[in-house]
DNA sequence: AGCACGCCGACT
DNA sequence: GTCGGCGTGCTC
């Protein structure tokens, strides 16, 4: 038989290879990245077509049943650098394609409407305007004298929908579609200097990092580090104004929390074109049109969290990612990926500039800044004259405690409160209490999913101690009244979670507000905002956890205490030194305004620790130095690169035997192999965990082992009797 | 991952 | 006598 034109698809299934299909047989052509409709066993699935070949059919083909699409979704630099990704991660390229596209288009619903419409005044509107009654309507309708984009009416015609709507019941204005290339009246699409409002005048060093991302030709990465307060927001908006202004599109990518209506607000405000945000509060709809409006050219200012680094940019001009250390930008399930990282192959692909901002740079940021391969920016000064917090270690060894604060610490809150300042306490640990203890008998309450017996998980104590959560599984139960074991009542909750701190300083400072905010206080961004709003300006406390170290402000915050580090200080894992340090350094910025030094009180049985002491008397800096010494010596990123190999069973034998295979087939091409051992959480949630670490200090070599291998355990039966995962570039090892 | 096919326990 | 448990096999 003659070889004969086929199309092979991706389709979303964790199956590391395309799929062959004859074409549709209407005969359409169908180009490749579109969309379209297959059989596959006894179901039909969407999939997207990646190439057109000429192949001698091993099997029979099925044939395509539709094309979804009149042009392909995806193509070019995104659907290359998707492709790269695929090979990258070692995952299949039908399960990057459907973690990178929104959710109602993998689906392969029909592409929702996009299309921007104009308001104008139609003939009779015009013969009507000169003989209308001055007031709303009639400047609305003067307004309108030309075509101007729907979405400057709330920009430029404050209370415009009440006019609006008199001018269409008296039939003077119509609504009309914009073409892309219709004219309009100065509305947002193009900036304008009309409406895009002045900028501050940057210092000195903003304006160097400016110039410098201006002078840009090309792929340039950049580190912009700059501390809290330092305004790096305004170097953003100024090469992003920059950038709209060569009529290119820019991309912002920022942490989970950070997207905000204020900093929406802001960049709305100082850019003067509408910018389109992409967040886990959008419904499907919502974002599928964001995407297709930044893939038409029409959305010319993207700003998300990490699923919007794969937004089609035809028209790219500059990337940005701010808080560029943030922990939320790598994805812990499925497809593992790194969007700080994507980020910087795309910039290479588009060859346009990304800047990387952090006050906390990742070291392995900080390396490629040291090495040459970014450029470093750096911004000292803190906006305003602002003072840098005074940091004071305490000292707690042998210190009475209460609900974990010392007499010191409860004086400093006292007078920090006294002054009319207001208070953060922080703490890493959520709940009442981290364990439930019989002083009986020693009995202590455990995860029964995710316990072993050589390592027992404690529930955390919630509820003021009527309830167990387990943080790790979610499992929950009613606290025992009295102990299991022995029967006595003397159960005590040990330890100090935000709860139990809130409620000892709400007794302690019952004048002032204390609101606690934690996953379990403020489920959504609307919760925490109405928090912050609550407090206002007046003195008052707030305890809580990571969700604290950043975002909102808090004007006069004059106070930060951080309790429980000291679990931080002795983790065994690579990269916690680095997160306690950015943690600490993130929390410490928050304290102190321009009038208003700040203190940040850092309680500890261990005051000489090594690290503390150099973050303390050094900075973020010092300590990066003597971590970056540590990891080069130990052999962990960013001078060798790592892949963690996970498997989960209910029973151990299969992850093993898995992971077991999966060494042997590491083994013959020389590089490093850690295990199979247990997972530092050997069981979670009924789950038998083990791993397999794999690194070299050669990207290619670890790469060339993990594609021949991988190849071969998708195949293998003893895959099929655990839940496995491949993550390379790890963040962690846990 | 789904989904079907295929062989062994407690229910109408 | 059946409904259904999940083992294993396949998907162009």
């Amino acid at each position: 038989m003659h070889p004969f034109p086929i199309l092979r698809v991706a389709l979303p299934v964790p199956l590391p290879r395309l799929f062959d299909y004859l074409p549709p047989a209407d005969a359409k052509p169908v180009a490749v990245g579109q969309r379209v409709r297959v059989p596959f066993g006894p179901r039909e699935l969407c999939g997207l077509v990646i190439e057109h070949a000429q192949v001698e059919p091993g099997v029979a083909l099925k044939s395509v049943l539709a094309g979804l699409d009149d042009a392909p979704l995806l193509h070019g630099e995104l659907l290359a650098s998707l492709r790269w990704l695929a090979g990258y991660l070692h995952a299949p390229l039908g399960e990057v394609l459907a973690t990178a596209l929104p959710a109602l288009l993998r689906r392969g619903e029909p592409l929702p409407e996009i299309a921007q419409y104009g308001w104008c005044l139609n003939e009779a509107g015009h013969m009507a305007l000169p003989s209308m009654r001055a007031g709303k309507p009639k400047a609305l309708a003067q307004w309108l004298d030309q075509l101007r984009d729907e979405d400057s009416l709330d920009v430029e015609q404050p209370g415009w929908r009440a006019a609006l709507r008199t001018l269409r019941e008296r039939g003077l204005v119509e609504r009309i579609e914009i073409a892309a290339d219709t004219e309009t009246g100065p509305g947002l699409r193009p900036a304008t200097e009309k409406n895009a409002s002045p900028s501050v005048s940057p210092n000195p060093e903003q304006q160097a990092a400016i110039d410098a991302i201006l002078a840009a030709q090309g792929f340039a990465p950049f580190l912009l580090d700059g501390v809290t307060g330092s305004g790096k927001t305004e170097v953003y908006l100024q090469a992003i104004a920059a950038c709209l202004a060569r009529g290119q599109q820019a991309l912002v990518l920022v942490p989970e929390i950070g997207l905000t209506p204020q900093a929406l607000a802001r960049f709305r405000a100082r850019l003067g074109v509408p910018v389109h945000a992409l967040h886990s509060g959008l419904n499907d709809s919502e974002r599928a049109k964001v995407w297709l409006q930044a893939a038409s050219g029409q959305a010319r200012v993207i700003v998300g969290t990490r699923s919007a680094v794969f937004v089609p940019l035809p028209q790219a001009g500059l990337i940005v990612i701010d808080e560029e250390h943030d922990g939320s930008y790598k994805q812990f399930d499925g497809i593992r990926y790194h969007a700080r990282d994507f980020a910087l192959l795309r910039a290479r692909a588009l060859a346009v500039p990304i800047v990387l901002g952090s006050a906390t740079p990742s070291l392995e940021t900080l390396h490629n800044a040291r090495t040459g391969k970014f450029t470093g920016l750096r911004l000292r000064q803190r906006a305003g004259a602002a003072q840098p917090p005074q940091v004071r270690v305490q000292d707690v060894r042998k210190r009475p405690l209460h609900a974990g604060l010392s007499d010191d610490t409860l004086h400093a809150i006292r007078s920090a409160l006294d002054a009319g300042g207001q208070v953060l306490v922080f703490r890493n640990r959520r709940g009442y209490a981290p364990v439930l203890l019989c002083h009986d008998c020693g009995w202590s309450a455990h995860c029964p999913r995710c316990s072993t017996p050589e390592k027992p998980t404690p529930m955390t104590v919630h509820a003021h101690g009527k309830r167990l959560q387990c943080h790790h599984c979610g499992h929950r139960k009613p606290a025992p009244p009295a102990c299991p074991d022995c029967a006595s009542l003397g159960l005590q909750p040990q330890g100090n979670g935000t709860e139990r701190i809130e409620a000892e300083l709400q007794t302690r400072f019952a004048d002032v507000p204390v609101i606690r905010i934690d996953r379990a206080s403020s489920g959504h961004r609307d919760a925490l905002q109405h928090h912050f709003d609550t407090l206002g300006a007046q003195p008052g406390i707030l305890v809580g956890t990571q969700m604290l170290a950043k975002g909102h402000d808090l004007p006069n915050l004059t106070l930060v205490v951080v309790v429980g580090i000291d679990e931080g200080l002795f983790s065994a894992d690579f990269r916690s030194s680095e997160k306690l340090a950015q943690l600490l350094i993130q929390v410490a910025g928050r304290a102190g305004r321009a009038d208003k030094p700040g203190t940040v009180l850092l309680q500890t049985h261990h005051p000489d620790h090594a690290l503390l002491n150099i973050l303390v008397r050094g900075g973020y800096h010092a300590f990066a130095d003597e971590d970056l010494a540590l990891r080069e010596a130990a052999g962990f990123p960013p001078f060798a690169y790592l892949a963690l190999l996970r498997a989960e069973a209910k029973h151990a034998e299969p992850p093993l035997q898995f992971l077991q295979q999966a060494k042997a087939l590491l083994l013959p091409h020389g590089i490093q192999l850690h295990g199979p051992l247990p997972a530092p959480m050997p069981r979670r949630a009924g789950f038998v965990r083990h791993q397999l670490i794999v690194s070299s200090p050669h990207r290619r070599a670890l790469h060339a082992a993990l594609a021949a291998a991988v190849a071969v355990l998708y195949a293998t039966p003893q895959a099929r009797r655990v839940r496995w995962s491949l993550d390379v570039d790890p963040v962690d090892l846990y």
